[in-house]
RNA sequence: CGGGAUGUAGCAUAGUGGUAGUGUGCUCGGUUUGGGACCGAGUGGUCCGGGUUCGAUUCCCGGCAUCCCGACCA
């Protein structure tokens, strides 16, 4: 993509109404657009980096047996009903509205109601059983308080997979390959040495859940971590007193950290398949209801943690799996002949490239490609020619270094 | 939802009961060309509604919006 042609424009200074690192970052760089409280758009450049995260995760999930598929956002009341979780009393971030043609609906915040009931025209036989639905989909939350820039929002698109199964060791080991997973999503876009596997509430369902919580100065949640132990204990189990029995540890043998929670699975036994009645004949002919799990990720979320971890003062660090583009080519000089030659054989080696070929001077290039924040910066000018080649830094290094374009190709390869 | 603050140009900001200023951006001309250059000329603004007043961007009331703290966040 030529630079000349990409929709954006970089800021020199962040929004006032802006205090999160990640909006400040991603608004300044032109990959997001703030379109109310709560609600972001995502431009060319963005829209780039939550589809490689969503590639990613579709397929890290894939690898251990997700089947990804798409259901509505627009939900009808009854289900709900069903699992008392239809009222403002019980459930305090539904948007509804109501249908023109009579009656209410609910914009979804969460899908176990309408992936379970959806299950049951396809679910009869343990034979049937395990299946791992995924989508990544939008989710609607009416937060009394959207904040942090992309990290709580009132519409995000969320992967949100559920696993049906006809057994406690079948579920149990499918939760145990989609911890697995998790981590393996978070190493790849960066972030694994600073993510925990974390206890956490279990709500109604079970004792324990799993958040997955990175840390980081901007977090919402509080952890404590045992590195020694690989204990991490969300604040707000850190209480009970079994967890602390069980690993034999006290609040003394851990320490007090922030941070985001980037995922979460969840154990839900059979509290949906009970309330909406999905169940299966098992080996022995008797009716047995589906053990069910969940398991959340939200990309934007993750982006915008990948941006607070991985930032410098001088803008966006993106790791290689994640970024908008591989290399970031800048012409210097009047000439841009051998640039626009370098452009071409990249696009014919398919590295995916931003070229920057406006006729702007050399310090705005180079401010905008450290603010934005693409992994390699190959620079072609007079001066560079004249050392022999091309100029070409990492956006994580000091210096940059001069290498032939075969170099360059062989680096790239 | 409780508390606090703020709404002035695309963005960041100053100021005033009487013609609204600066930086940046954008447009044009010129000089420049390796870390957001310089000179000149332009462009563009007081959140909405009501009140007080000869006159409101400023004061008052209401609304809306945004941010922060708290509560909330299966």
């Amino acid at each position: 993509m030529r630079q000349s042609d990409l929709f954006t424009k970089t800021l020199k200074e962040s929004p006032s109404d802006e205090q999160a690192l990640n909006a400040q970052l991603l608004i300044r760089a032109g990959y997001i657009y703030k379109n109310m409280a709560g609600a972001y758009s995502f431009l060319p450049l963005g829209l780039r980096v939550i589809n490689k995260v969503n590639q990613i995760i579709r397929e890290e999930m894939d690898s251990i047996g997700g089947q990804e598929l798409h259901m509505p956002s627009l939900q009808k009341p009854d289900l709900w009903q069903k699992t008392d979780r239809w009222s403002d009393n019980n459930v305090d971030v539904w948007f509804k509205s109501n249908l023109k043609a009579g009656g209410e609906v609910g914009f979804a915040w969460t899908h176990e109601e309408a992936i379970t009931d959806l299950m049951k025209q396809y679910i009869s036989s343990y034979k049937d059983l395990p299946f791992f639905p995924y989508q990544i989909q939008t989710k609607f939350r009416n937060e009394m308080r959207a904040k942090s820039g992309i990290m709580r929002t009132r519409e995000f698109d969320m992967k949100d997979l559920y696993s049906f199964c006809a057994t406690q060791e079948q579920h149990d080991s499918f939760y145990n390959s989609c911890a697995e997973a998790y981590m393996r999503v978070f190493s790849r876009v960066g972030i694994a040495d600073k993510t925990y596997k974390t206890f956490a509430s279990g709500g109604a369902f079970t004792q324990f859940s799993h958040e997955f919580q990175t840390l980081a100065e901007a977090g919402e949640d509080i952890v404590y971590i045992n590195e020694e132990k690989g204990i991490t204990i969300n604040e707000e189990v850190l209480n009970d007193v079994d967890l602390q029995k069980e690993f034999g540890i006290s609040k003394e043998d851990l320490t007090k950290k922030k941070s985001i929670e980037v995922g979460n699975i969840f154990s839900l036994g059979t509290k949906f398949s009970e309330a909406l009645n999905l169940s299966f004949t098992d080996t022995e002919s008797s009716k047995k209801p589906v053990i069910m799990g969940s398991y959340g990720i939200g990309p934007a979320r993750l982006m915008g943690t990948v941006v607070d971890l991985l930032s410098d003062e001088s803008g966006i660090v993106w790791p290689e799996s994640i970024a908008p583009y591989r290399v970031h080519l800048i012409a210097i000089g009047e000439d841009n002949s051998q640039a626009n030659s370098l452009y071409n054989k990249l696009k014919e080696q398919d590295v995916e490239v931003l070229y920057d070929d406006r006729d702007v001077r050399p310090g705005q290039k180079f401010a905008d490609s450290d603010l934005i924040g693409i992994p390699t910066r190959v620079v072609i000018s007079p001066k560079s020619i004249e050392a022999g080649g091309l100029e070409v830094k990492k956006r994580t290094e000091k210096d940059a270094k001069i290498v032939t374009e075969q170099e360059l190709f062989d680096m790239l390869a």
